[in-house]
DNA sequence: CAACCGTTGACCACCTTGGTCAACAGGTGT
DNA sequence: ACACCTGTTGACCAAGGTGGTCAACGGTTG
């Protein structure tokens, strides 16, 4: 289906699937323009249409692709095994700037996808069950422990406290990945992200 | 200069600037639709094109509605004199979720304005100096009180933690606010958002 | 009846769109 | 020298959407 793409120069491959999540993430799916993406990727539109033989086939590449991408990822970096729940944040922080590294608009595009209705692709979406990322992305928070909790506080809230500020984090990122165009620092910011996390454990366990 | 708009109906004109909003934040400039913009607000594209000239003067006149009514509403609902940070936080969600509760998408619009590139517009938007509302919003915690935080954590990055929460808080709600086309209940969340400080107050003061 | 006013939607010239395709550069084998 | 192949280009197309205009309409007022 894909071989052509599958079977060219690695970076870029990166360089189209950038450019593409990009102006799709930025416009949505009937106002995203191919030669907008074209250009932005650096290549004619004419080998865009070689690679995918319609806009509609490159976007659902690039949603299964996303998906494909956040799974393994997870799969890389999450024990399962693990019951501590900062540890586990800990992990799942890893996941989100290793995705955000490398695709500074994956996660923009895939917040997108909820709320396309083009009745083009809509169908396609929902017959590929777009819950499944989210699900499993709330899935990793299951079966925590909230003993450890201090008991004059509402660890529900709390635990939502840390994931927006964990949201917070990867969007300040990004913006300035943006306006500055820099690469993002990965091991710097796990060490930030440590210095919240010692922050919530001594303001919200015993 | 836009008078005739200014003197109609006053639930037209919201449903016009809401639409308008709309569109020109997920879309950006360019890529927004006089059409989507007219059939969203239930109008006619004359009319939309009666009331303002252009698409440019319909863009700018909301960029100086949203700052003229942020302006506003802070006036409203923040008492400069008060020193306590938390009943700071208090009145700056206030603002925010007054604004919110009567343009769902003026939030997503202003930060839209910051990346518009397209040369029709953004001359004009650097002529009206866009840093004006960021500064005079962080501003607004300039003057923090740091030491009743508790000695053993970081307010700077507790501050933060706080504002990403809010910010969460306000994603969420529109977030369900877009799903199920609800209005927003602002007594509900204000309460709410006691709750959030209260933790904050419990984990973070001395 | 006429004057007025808010409103409509058909209509315009123009531009961009998604998609095609003949042609090209350059490498390889003969 | 030739032919063949593969990756790539950009001019090109019909179709459709764009921002913007305007003659005409329905309703209200005098």
């Amino acid at each position: 289906m894909f071989d052509k793409f599958l079977s060219i120069d690695e970076e870029k491959r990166q360089r189209v699937i950038n450019a593409a999540l990009k102006v799709f993430a930025q416009k949505g799916y009937q106002a995203a323009s191919t030669n907008e993406i074209a250009r932005e990727a650096g290549i004619s539109k004419g080998l865009l249409f070689h690679y995918f033989t319609s806009k509609k086939d490159l976007y659902l590449y690039l949603y299964d692709y996303a998906v494909k991408l956040i799974t393994e990822t997870i799969e890389q970096f999450v024990d399962p095994e693990e019951r501590d729940y900062f540890e586990r944040l800990k992990q799942i922080a890893q996941v989100k700037l290793s995705v955000l590294n490398d695709h500074p608009d994956l996660l923009g595009f895939q917040k997108t996808i909820f709320f396309e209705d083009s009745a083009e692709v809509s169908a396609e979406l929902k017959a590929r069950s777009k819950e499944i990322a989210e699900t499993a992305y709330y899935r990793l928070f299951a079966d925590i422990d909230k003993s450890k909790f201090r008991p004059d506080i509402d660890a529900d809230r709390a635990i939502n406290v840390i994931l927006w500020a964990l949201e917070g984090m990867g969007e300040a990122e990004r913006a300035r990945h943006r306006a500055l165009g820099i690469d993002l620092d990965i091991p710097y910011m796990m060490e930030e992200f440590d210095r919240y996390l010692e922050l919530f454990k001594t303001s919200f366990y015993k």
